[in-house]
DNA sequence: AGAGCAAGTAATCATTCGATAACCACTCCG
DNA sequence: CGGAGTGGTTATCGAATGATTACTTGCTCT
């Protein structure tokens, strides 16, 4: 397999592996059997465990600022039929997609409680202001209106970071994702299911 | 020094660590330094590494919810003399004093990120759900008010442990900063310069 | 054929860290 | 005095983990 694809499985099983278990918490032999390589292969393709979290980071943003440009190009479009629609809706709906690859948004999320870090809080901290300056510039939103966009990824955020969805039984848990996240939560609960 | 007290140290010491570096990253030698202690004696005290961070945990979570109890308690006070306060304004209010001791607020964020954790996961997801029901059962909102105080406090969380406030001298992390918490945003200020 | 390179693996090393064991100091009480 | 309980410490061990080194395999191009 050529290089630059096993990089890419690399990464993918590292942001699923780095989400789950914290930078510290997670090891490179966990990523490589993830990615069913041996320990040292990942090690040395990016060189340290640090600069693989990096790689899984840049990664993870690129992603995630495409999805909010995606977002605004489809709430342009969706305008010119209903011009009632909104673009938080608009972006929930394609923030509930980049869920099924959760790796994405809890590695990031990760990222955010290390800023106490000397290595990884300037990261954090800088790729947390790409994402405010993409929505109030690119997007255009006012400051207002990016913190309530921000507000309520980072409690889904949190909600998936605890799998919170696992205790769907309850059902103050069901009111809760529910009224958190009105229109999808019927596919954050068949996530749940299909992931244990 | 009575045991007892010595306890309340470490405990002290380990929320501040845990919040800091996660679970996995706080080592029981870094808890030990911070509360001028021996390792050893950190681990005989409450265990395990494990034990310690659940008794972090729960410490935590009393206090949070002893927060939003004399938030609510304010509140009705309060109202008597100005009827157009709002329970928001008030547990804003007592937030972010809570903010002066951070390990309390991140220590149960580091907690809710480990959801996919066998050991950590149940007791995250209970912590969380009482944090729900006490805001919805004792303090009487409906699920789409606890939600909203939810995903606030999500973002002040993660901007907390961002350590976003160090930058404050770029004007967008002032402004978001201010945007996100327009009553305290001076003290977040103060309190980032007096602690680096 | 065989040189050369790309894509990997097995074996191993040095550190770090949680835990354990053994020991020390002080105070209180008979 | 002496011994027992309380509040600690120093020394050390074993497992886990990131990193390194050296080897193997298979393809391609003369």
């Amino acid at each position: 397999m050529p290089a630059t694809e096993r990089r890419e499985l690399i990464l993918e099983a590292a942001a699923k592996v780095f989400g789950e278990r914290g930078y510290v918490g997670a090891t490179t032999d966990a990523v490589a059997r993830e990615a069913d390589v041996s320990q040292p292969y990942v090690v040395r393709m990016f060189g340290s465990k640090a600069a693989l979290f990096e790689a899984v980071l840049t990664r993870s943003l690129d992603r995630l600022l495409a999805m909010f440009r995606d977002a605004a190009a489809a709430f342009e479009e969706e305008r010119a039929t209903d011009p009632e629609t909104e673009l938080a809706l608009c972006i929930g709906r394609n923030y509930v997609d980049l869920l099924r690859d959760r790796g994405i948004l809890l590695s990031l999320m990760q990222a955010f409680m290390l800023g106490a870090d000397p290595e990884i809080g300037p990261v954090a901290r800088a790729g947390w202001m790409r994402v405010y300056r993409c929505l109030r510039d690119e997007i255009g939103l006012t400051s207002e209106e990016v913190v309530g966009i921000l507000d309520r990824g980072m409690l889904i955020n949190t909600l998936v970071g605890l799998r919170l969805a696992a205790d769907w039984d309850d059902p103050d848990v069901s009111e809760m994702i529910t009224t958190a996240m009105p229109q999808k939560a019927g596919i954050v609960r068949a996530l749940a299911d299909e992931r244990g």
